[in-house]
Parts: structure tokens; sequence; C-alpha cells
DNA sequence: GTCTATAGTTGGATAGAC
DNA sequence: GTCTATCCAACTATAGAC
């Protein structure tokens, strides 16, 4: 089932989690993946190659861990949904640090590099939209400029969080409090007008 | 006045600017600074010196920009304090350029480089703790806690966005849009409890 | 203090056998 | 498809002259 690709690809993603995009070495993650270097040129053109196609697994892996859905689970309200996609980036196991890592990687690496700009802005504009959607259906009465807005802050605010949690700044707990306190300070804002 | 050490270190700023923490090379550099590589070993001790010098010295020109007050002006309320300290990092000037993607890029590295993690956790405390300062003044009889959580927000989300401005995400002007109503936000919620 | 020249390492990439 | 062996470029860091 898990090809030969798939098998190299996640082991990048635990590669990159531990030394960043910069620090992938391709004799590291043979070696993660329990192949030889040789056989990571045969499945890849080169080391940018990896790269690229990591992070797209990565991206795709996030989306099936933030929608997961059991088929016979009470479906959840639009306040706990919400909780739910802001919060499950902030959590200690291995696959969400690996994604956060990684995403903010490429964050970071999008800065200098225009190529990454364009798949970064569309993957963090339907995101922010996704928040705006469930923020309007806990507030159906608050404009949707103040929607927009909420969404913006409380997206950017958990990638910062999340950085700051990766680099050893916070510990995990306090950045989840901060920002179920903030989801409830945004909303608390929304109700009022 | 300006030494060699220091001329280094705004051209590493200048080097970081433009190719990251991760591009910086320390030819490059040289070249940029318009000095040896040899000289370069000669006033740091290696390439992560250089690193954690610039940190430093971004640091201390934030702080200046930050905090500059001209010799004759009115003294500002803590309210515009607070603003100054929050805005003046989202703007589109050279040296505001540098400092904001030198410190994301510097927040990233950490991730991967525990020899950063130290000075910048140090960093953040202590503009945590000025922000806080600052919303105590503003709001002074909000509780401790509640003004060190505000102070964590307003500054990750500042990160936040940012990167997000950096990364081409979004235009500055709305980075500061966001940030002011986030200052409003925050310190409404505090005025209510 | 500063430069030039270069040593020493690391790590990406390829060739060729199996 | 996969491995072993190896080449070669890119970089960091040092030695030694001035």
């Amino acid at each position: 089932m898990a090809s030969r690709s798939t098998q190299i690809l996640e082991a990048a993603a635990r590669v990159i989690a531990r030394r960043g995009v910069r620090g992938l070495r391709v004799e590291e993650l043979a070696e993660e993946a329990g192949v030889s270097t040789g056989l990571i040129y045969y499945h890849f053109k080169d080391r940018t190659g990896v790269l690229r196609q990591t992070l797209e697994f990565i991206n795709d892996r996030a989306e099936r861990y933030t929608t997961a859905q059991g088929p016979d689970e009470e479906p959840l309200s639009p306040r706990e949904e919400l909780d739910q996609v802001l919060l499950l980036e902030l959590q200690d196991t291995p696959e969400v640090r690996e994604n956060s890592t990684a995403w903010g990687e490429l964050r970071a690496s999008a800065v200098f590099d225009p190529v990454l700009r364009e798949d970064l802005a569309r993957a963090t504009l339907a995101w922010v939209q996704e928040v705006a959607a469930l923020l309007g259906q806990v507030q159906p009465l608050a404009p949707a400029a103040a929607l927009a807005a909420a969404a913006e802050r409380l997206t950017a605010l958990l990638e910062g969080l999340s950085m700051r949690w990766l680099s050893g700044g916070i510990a995990i707990e306090h950045a989840r409090a901060l920002m179920t306190e903030a989801i409830e300070v945004e909303l608390a804002r929304l109700r009022q007008r």
C-alpha cells in the first residue's frame, strides 16, 4: 500500500520536523526512510523535488486531520468546530508537530522565494475563509467585514503562537489557553456590535 | 563611530533581509560589508556567532526606533506608546523590513537551533513584559495575569501578521488595521472585567 | 586589524553493479 | 528498483603574510 515514494515522503516530513527544510540532508533522509541515497534520486528529480512533494504531502494530510469526523459521531456545533479548527494545530503529537513545523518553514521560506508565495497565499485564503464562515455561524448578525477581520487575526495569531511553541518560547498548554481566550475575545467583540 | 563589528552587523541585517538566515553565506556577508571573510572570523567566533550578535543588534535597533522620542516632543500617553510599540514594526521602510525579516528568520531558525532559542526567549520575554506594562498603564485595574495574556497575544499576533506581510499575503496597511483593532479588542476585554 | 590563499568538511548528485 | 562507491561543488573556518 505505502509505496516507496510515500515512505520517503513520510520520512521527509519527520526529518523536516527535526531539522527544518534547510536542515534536510539527503543522506539523513535516506537513513530515516531506510533506503539508499541513490534510490531517492531515482524517485525524485533532486532535493528540491523532494521538498516540493513533501509540502504537498503535508498539506493533504493536514486537511485530513482537521476535517476528520468519525462516521457515527455527533455532528459538532459551529462553536465546537471553530475550536477544533483552531486548536487542532496546537497539539504535541508527531503528526501535528511535523505539519506545523513544515508550515512555519514554508511561511518563512516564502519570504525569500516568490515561487512558494502563490501556493501559500491560496492555502491561507481558504483557511481564513473557513474560519470566517464558522465565526459567521456562531454570530450570524455580525457583518461580513468584521468576520473576515476576526478570522484573519485568529489565524495569524495561531501561526504566531505555533512558532513560539515550536521555538520553545511557550508550553503547548499555554498556547492553547491563549488561543481559546482569543476566540472568546473575538466572539465577544462580534456579539457586541 | 561605526566600528568594524557594527559595519558587519549592519551588513548582516541586510543580507538576512535579502536571503534569510538560512541563505546567509559568510562570503556574501563579507562582500556586502566590504571586508574579507577572514575579518569576519576575526571579529566573530563563527557563523552562529554572527547570527546571534545580529539578533542582538537588531533588537537594540528596534528598541531605538520604537522608543525614539525627540528631545522637545510631548511625552506620549500610555495608549499612544502602546500603539507605537506594536505598530512601528509594521512599516514598509528598509530598516523595519530588515528588522522584521530578520526577526522572523531567527524565530524560524530557533525551531531547529537550540543555541538561538535562549536569546530569542529572553528577547521575547522582555518585549512581552514591556507591552504588558503599557497595557497596565492604560487599564490599571486589570489583573496582572490578564495583562500578561493580552500582551502575549498581541505580540504573537504581531509576529503572525508580520510574516504574512513579508511573505506577500497581505498589504501593510491591512496588517496595521488588523493590529490596531486587535489592540482595541484586547483593551475592551481588559476594561470589562 | 585586515587580507589572501587554502585547508577541511559537508553534502548533493551520478555511475555502474546487481 | 535498489545499492555501493565516488566525484565534485559549495561553504565554513584557519594559517600566515603584511
